[in-house]
DNA sequence: TGTACATCAGTGAACGCGCGTTCACTGATGTAC
DNA sequence: TGTACATCAGTGAACGCGCGTTCACTGATGTAC
């Protein structure tokens, strides 16, 4: 029989504990974790209170310190997501000012996103409505989507001439979000299906959005 | 103190033997079952080995009489309904001549179906791919949704007349779908969100599509 | 300057739960001789 | 026709697991007097 090699025994790594009145640093620390465990593993379901105590290097009591209960924890996770999106979004279309540019900008910045995130985006977008805060499935949502600034941005492109909207811009900009998810939520439900190279697949879909199927005569 | 009221047994309903050699029956009952568990519960992870024994009236055990494991049972419900789907949509399509026109229907099939089963849909297009069968997530999901016949009748509406598709009809019958599934899915999961009437928004993203957005002169 | 006390940022151990799955079994029904 | 046996369609009890959550506690640090 081979000798036993003693098992290495696993560093508990705890975190420092944090000094007087910094206790908000660990409310930061779980929600930089609960990220990072979704990147790396993409799967919700891995995100459990104790695997992100065991992540931060605390126990799982702690993490009651900061919020009432799971759900309100994912809620927090959702809401920093959000931001992130918005940001990713806004910063692409900085960097356009023709009002179409940047509509097509900021499609491309959401695809992306979703597509590096798809967990994150998962949770955002994907998730039983139970599971997410209201704010995600109401008008609310309209702010996370990015909504009202393209539907702001479909009207001058409009008026500047580059595009023209059949009906309430408002109501085409919802049609651009519901296709644009169409097409992340596939590519991110489907990873084997031969799509191929997603920005030719999003060019092609602008192309058929932009030129429309009616018969040029 | 009051009187202790009994407490009504609840009788455990339990299902009756099938005869010698309709052992097969019991597959049927338990993917019968988990169907409507599905519809009932509007969640999958409702789906368990325990509450659709529960539903068929037998015991845990039972279950693996028939199935291998969990994941073998979820799998055998997503073949079930890819068929169905496939069937509500060519039933739809049966209804036109006109190619373009049963496109249309196919679409508005595939919008219906999936609205009225909205955790069948969940678990055939949005769940994660390890969790649904691998002819679900490679090119014989094309299959499911229905793109080569799609694809077809964009040729054959091109052919008449009726419309003029940029690039690859088949491609472009990818980006329907994309469309189509981004609207479904986004209707699933944000029932809160002001849309408006179903049908009212299909009508308008197919306006979208077939119109275009490009400036007409 | 010394000491009692309050506060803060956590810990350790345990709870009950539902889950997928296994294993030895049971009892009715058909079949061989 | 009678009986031993095989087969079939299940059952009953238990397993270990990870989970969210609770509760009483601890030990360092600041504050009042």
């Amino acid at each position: 029989m081979a000798a036993v090699t003693p098992v290495q025994e696993v560093a508990p790594l705890r975190r420092a504990r944090s000094p007087r009145g910094k206790g908000e640093q660990l409310r930061e620390d779980i929600l930089v974790a609960a990220e990072r465990i979704l990147i790396d593993t993409n799967d919700e379901s891995a995100l459990s209170i104790r695997a992100i105590a065991a992540a931060v290097g605390v126990t799982p009591p702690s993490i009651y310190l900061h919020f009432a209960d799971r759900t309100e924890l994912v809620f927090a996770v959702c809401e920093r997501q959000a931001v992130k999106l918005d940001q990713a979004m806004e910063q692409a279309a900085a960097g356009a000012s023709d009002p179409w540019e940047r509509v097509l900008k900021r499609g491309h910045a959401y695809l992306q996103w979703g597509l590096r995130n798809p967990e994150h985006y998962r949770i955002l977008m994907m998730s039983r409505a139970d599971l997410t805060p209201d704010r995600f499935i109401d008008e609310r949502m309209a702010d996370t989507a990015g909504l009202d600034a393209v539907a702001g941005e479909l009207i001058s492109a409009v008026e500047t001439g580059s595009i023209c909207v059949p009906g309430d811009p408002a109501k085409a900009a919802e049609l651009l979000w519901m296709m644009i998810h169409g097409m992340v939520s596939l590519l991110i439900a489907k990873p084997g299906f031969p799509f191929g190279d997603v920005d030719v697949v999003y060019e092609r879909m602008l192309e058929l959005v932009y030129l429309g199927l009616a018969p040029r005569e």
